[in-house]
DNA sequence: CAAAATGCTTGGAGGACTACAACTATCGGA
DNA sequence: TCCGATAGTTGTAGTCCTCCAAGCATTTTG
């Protein structure tokens, strides 16, 4: 099998590194700053997260825990801290009574819509971008698989 | 004053609320991946910050606590736990004797280089846009300030 | 130089996770 | 119908932060 040589391949690949760490960066410069406004409102990262998963249809608790990959117990231990203030609540499932759904309260759903426009807002300087350009930026990036290097790391011993 | 009508900006913020949207929800996504992967390599998320922190130069303890706006007693506590795994050394400082410089050892630096591989591994889909487009993006990210509407959540009490 | 400020560490306390084991209530299949 | 799986909760324990108060060494300031 030949593989082809493309004088672009090497620049093209430099350029999307760039490009993406670029965006990694800014995420990253700019997410102690999102997290600290969160705090303020006295919502952790994990809050967020929960009211993420739950806002767009109720989920049983066992999908969450699925998703996150993590024991049961502590989404029951996520749930009752939105259960608390009032932004999420249990229902019983329709067919499963061992289930429940979470489900976010109007004052979850009306805080959640606050959470997403703040958290969703572009840098500015996106609109340089051409429109076309830019839906090729949301389709190069959605429905993809992770593809990061998830392998690198994976040979050290935990010690 | 007259706001000019331009017939595209409606669009194309779209385009850029939805491009980054997507990015967004990519590296949210992925973001448990990569800490689990980091966490069997016996690395907290605050270990990899530090380790970015301090990478590209020693840095002294203070300007770590202002550039994370937090307690020096939590930098200190972050450092030891580098230090304990031989992956940070504190250095006096040439001038200074109170301050101390933060700076890797050669195994942290060999480790950090493979984490930054890993971290900044672009997703494949990229390689979509042409170089120019990429170039136009990471130019687009760069050397902005953070704009991310910081204040629509500000006057929420903390209870 | 004495006093105030600065850099850092230590001790203590508390919050936010996170998992494991044990237990209850249901469900589903043989 | 009986029994093994499944959904969720509770209790317990341990880690990772995080800050505050106090204290030491050194530097800077009046």
């Amino acid at each position: 099998m030949v593989v082809p040589y493309d004088p672009d391949m090497a620049g093209k690949e430099r350029a999307a590194r760039e490009a993406w760490r670029a965006i990694f960066d800014f995420i990253v410069a700019t997410s102690a700053e999102r997290n600290a406004t969160l705090g303020r409102a006295g919502l952790t990262p994990n809050d967020v997260r929960t009211l993420a998963s739950i806002a767009p249809i109720p989920r049983s608790m066992r999908s969450l825990a699925d998703e996150w990959r993590c024991d049961a117990s502590t989404v029951t231990w996520m749930v009752d801290r939105l259960e608390a203030r009032g932004l999420a609540e249990r229902r019983p499932h329709p067919s499963d009574r061992r289930s429940r759904l979470v489900a976010l309260t109007p004052a979850g759903h009306k805080l959640w819509s606050r959470i997403e426009r703040a958290a969703y807002q572009p840098p500015r300087g996106l609109l340089a971008l051409s429109e076309a350009d830019l839906q090729a930026l949301r389709g190069a990036v959605m429905n993809l698989p992770t593809g990061s290097g998830r392998k690198v790391l994976e040979r050290r011993k935990v010690r």
